[in-house]
DNA sequence: CCAGATCATCTTTTT
DNA sequence: GATGATCTGG
């Protein structure tokens, strides 16, 4: 390991050779802390310690990848590959597998992502007969997420003085019988929610000692990246599984502590000395990543916080140059100014496009910066936002994977049951529904035993279902001989879903339908990915498609694109030349954390941890007006901006040094600068602008683009092609005339007037040819 | 029972 | 402005 005397400084050295006994390793941004993790690993493999009896805690699964290559470069990819090694949610999940029997769940038990939980809480608060509008299921699910991270079961919670008070004041009283409700019914259909991966685990360790036993005894080290975002749930884990050997390294930075909202507790860090006295503290303070404007900048702003772990962060590189605060005048120019930036710097340095990155608050702004840079035909990449595995037609097909591998799973059941459209309606569902109630059973065992009870069906309805049965009998007599994609292929064709999707080419089914393809082909490539030679069935495809998100899945021509996404997802990544966008009061910090010091602070990290994703240069954009819900707002600029030594900022002529509270009045007419006006003028649904002559020539492919498409063929990601009075064919409504265009990025409307009379077509989903 | 149309709610952040 | 829930006419 000569490598850790070159590549790393004293600091770092320190806290690598240092492996026995507990350690917290304090790291400031910039500092180097995943280059310690990932060394530190190595090194403990160096000494010859097995892989297998290392446990490495990671915050994505992403990270985990980049970390066990770099590893494998270290030492070998074979030792790198047998490292336990991955988010708190996949290893617990896999380890909840080999251990399910002790807990009562089947081992191929089904994963709830956030929208199946709330589905089912709203069905179970419709039994109960309550009011949506008093019980949102969002909030309801909230609350059942947030006691099991606190390991509060129901039966805990049912009897708790404490939580009986706090559901009366918000005339919640029958939360608890939900949440009981809600854990059974999990358990029936041999399903875990999320916060279930961790919950279980403490359960499973809790109530069976030796299976504790087996895996402390198994794991002699323990590593915990982004330690400050562990919950309840999670640190009790990890204490439990280090109680034995005691060699626990936990990473992390109490300045960038962002997830409070699910359950993290910063104080995690801040009492790592009480769980382990006879630890030993790193401090890692040098910041290799940004200027020193930057790191000082970053520095003053988070001074304002109360609760943290004191250290100074500081950078030997150059100054560097200020931070350009820009203000706009609506957030429509605040995207065309960042877009603009984003191409001058890029052209005037000869820089690529993957050196830039937009991050923002919120997701909704995400398309204010995907419209003004396509515009500019600057390729990006949009990081989160609507997964890709939570659309409607991918969560239908998984649906029959999931139903297919666990028949008992009754979420999947009810949404697929009349999908493709079988005659089985509302009426009959709610018929087996009742009846598998009164039995205290699922929905499935109903319908495997429907000819031998009298539901009054009539003959009809009971050959339909037995149809609907029978199709999935018929996938699980093949599940386990079928390899994955096969199995897929086979369910989507069998169950009509393609025939579906094809036969009736509406604009949506088209896009369906491609993204119905790209799971196939996803499927596809996870077979082959694999490492060992085991053949993969549909089965083990469930077991990982819940847990990952689009960061997982990066494709190549991802690479040379701007980044843009939340400051969330943009947590442990650095970007060379940074733009920090809609710095405005109630958006960044938050309308709901302005009252509450705690949250207030959380904003401030998130501000923290924003300003030092940059290496070379930040500016900082906000709007004097944004439009929220589709009505203008009026905006005044962050107190963050004013928290920032003002030495390091480069500021508009026309900032104001002094907080306002609803100074923003004062605004009044709308002022738009010239420049940005013609811009807006050339955009199609810009008001004022009728008949607008359209973005021009068409514009080359955008980061959606797909691999080829006809000539005169409007892909989803060219929309610009068509403008008012181009001549558009439909495969279904013929030859017809544009005669309107508006909306703006994914939601480009167009009027056609067809021989059937005009008809409104998203243009994202529209199969239009231009006709010459 | 179904399809299309209208209505209502939502926005903080994610595994 | 988008999504899901609900209504309505066939």
């Amino acid at each position: 390991m000569e490598a850790i005397k070159k590549d790393l400084n004293e600091a770092q050295q320190e806290a690598v050779v240092n492996h026995k006994g507990p350690a917290l390793v304090i790291a400031g941004a910039g500092s180097g802390k995943t280059r310690v993790l990932t060394y530190r690993i190595a090194y403990l493999l160096s000494l010859g310690i097995p892989p297998s009896r290392i446990l490495a805690l990671t915050f994505t699964n992403k990270a985990a990848g980049e970390m066990k290559e770099r590893i494998a470069e270290l030492v070998t990819p074979d030792l790198a590959r047998r490292l336990w090694m991955g988010t708190f949610h996949s290893l617990f999940a896999r380890i909840l597998r080999r251990e399910a029997e002790a807990i009562g769940f089947p081992s191929d038990y089904t994963i709830y992502d956030t929208i199946d939980s709330r589905s089912l809480v709203k069905t179970i608060i419709r039994e109960f007969n309550l009011d949506e509008k008093i019980y949102k299921p969002a909030e309801v699910f909230g609350r059942i997420s947030a006691a099991k991270n606190n390991l509060v079961t129901p039966d805990v919670y049912l009897s708790s003085g404490e939580m009986q008070v706090r559901d009366q004041a918000t005339r919640r009283p029958r939360l608890g019988e939900i949440y009981d409700r809600y854990v059974k019914r999990c358990k029936h259909f041999g399903a875990m929610d999320f916060d279930d991966l961790l919950l279980q685990t403490n359960l499973l360790f809790r109530d069976h000692p030796e299976v504790l036993d087996r895996y402390r005894e198994a794991f002699d080290y323990i590593l915990v990246d982004e330690y400050q975002d562990t919950n309840y749930s999670q640190y009790l884990i990890i204490k439990k599984l280090s109680e034995v050997h005691r060699n626990i390294c936990v990473v992390g930075d109490d300045a960038q502590s962002i997830y409070s909202f699910r359950g993290a507790r910063i104080e995690n860090i801040l009492n790592f000395k009480n769980d382990y006295p006879d630890y030993r503290l790193f401090k890692l303070e040098r910041n290799y990543r940004s200027t020193q404007t930057i790191v000082k900048a970053a520095n003053s702003v988070i001074r304002m916080n109360r609760k943290q772990i004191a250290k100074e962060v500081y950078s030997n590189k150059e100054p560097g140059v200020p931070i350009r605060v820009v203000k706009a005048a609506e957030d429509r120019e605040e995207g065309f100014i960042v877009a603009g930036h984003i191409s001058d710097l890029r052209f005037r340095e000869q820089l690529a496009y993957s050196d830039f990155a937009v991050l923002y608050r919120t997701n909704a702004q995400s398309r204010i910066f995907e419209e003004s840079l396509r515009r500019m035909n600057i390729p990006y990449r949009v990081f989160g936002s609507l997964s890709f595995y939570q659309r409607k037609e991918i969560k239908d097909v998984l649906a029959y994977f999931r139903l297919t591998v666990n028949p008992k799973d009754d979420e999947s059941l009810k949404r697929v049951i009349n999908y493709p459209l079988r005659g089985i309606g509302k009426t009959t569902l709610d018929r087996l529904e009742a009846y598998a109630g009164k039995l205290n059973t699922g929905i499935w065992t109903v319908l495997v035993h429907l000819d031998q009870v009298n539901l009054g069906f009539n003959r009809g309805t009971l050959a339909k279902l037995k149809g609907f049965t029978d199709l999935i009998r018929g996938f699980q007599d093949r599940l386990l001989k079928m390899e994955a994609f096969d199995m897929a292929y086979t369910i989507i064709r069998e169950t009509g879903i393609l025939d579906d999707l094809k036969s009736d080419q509406t604009p949506e089914n088209v896009s369906r339908y491609e993204n119905v393809e790209e799971l196939l082909n996803g499927i596809k490539e996870f077979t082959e990915n694999l490492e060992d030679d085991r053949e993969m069935t549909l089965a083990d495809f469930l077991q990982e498609v819940t847990l990952m998100t689009d960061a997982d899945l990066e494709k190549d021509d991802d690479r040379n694109r701007v980044s843009i996404m939340t400051i969330h997802s943009a947590k442990g990544l650095e970007f060379k030349h940074l733009v920090i966008a809609g710095v405005e009061e109630e958006l960044f910090p938050s309308q709901m954390s302005v009252d509450k010091p705690n949250e207030l602070e959380e904003e401030r990290r998130l501000f923290y941890v924003a300003l030092t994703r940059a290496a070379e240069s930040a500016m900082i954009t906000y709007a004097a007006t944004r439009y929220k819900w589709g009505i203008r707002h009026f905006c005044s600029p962050s107190r963050f901006i004013r928290e920032i030594e003002p030495k390091y900022l480069e500021l508009p002529a026309d900032f104001d040094p002094v907080q306002r509270p609803g100074s923003h009045n004062g605004e009044r007419e709308r002022f738009v600068p010239e420049s940005f006006r013609k811009i807006m003028e050339r955009s199609p649904g810009t008001p004022g602008a009728p008949g607008a002559p359209g973005a021009g020539k068409p514009s080359a492919p955008g980061p959606g683009a797909r691999n080829s498409s006809a000539p005169g063929q409007i892909t989803p990601s060219s929309p610009e092609q068509i403008q008012v009075g181009t001549r558009v064919e439909h495969p279904r409504f013929g030859v017809g005339e544009v005669m309107a265009i508006e909306g703006e990025v994914s939601n480009i409307k167009a009027t056609v007037n067809f021989p059937i009379g005009k008809k409104q077509l998203l243009l994202k989903f529209a199969r239009l040819r231009v006709v010459e």
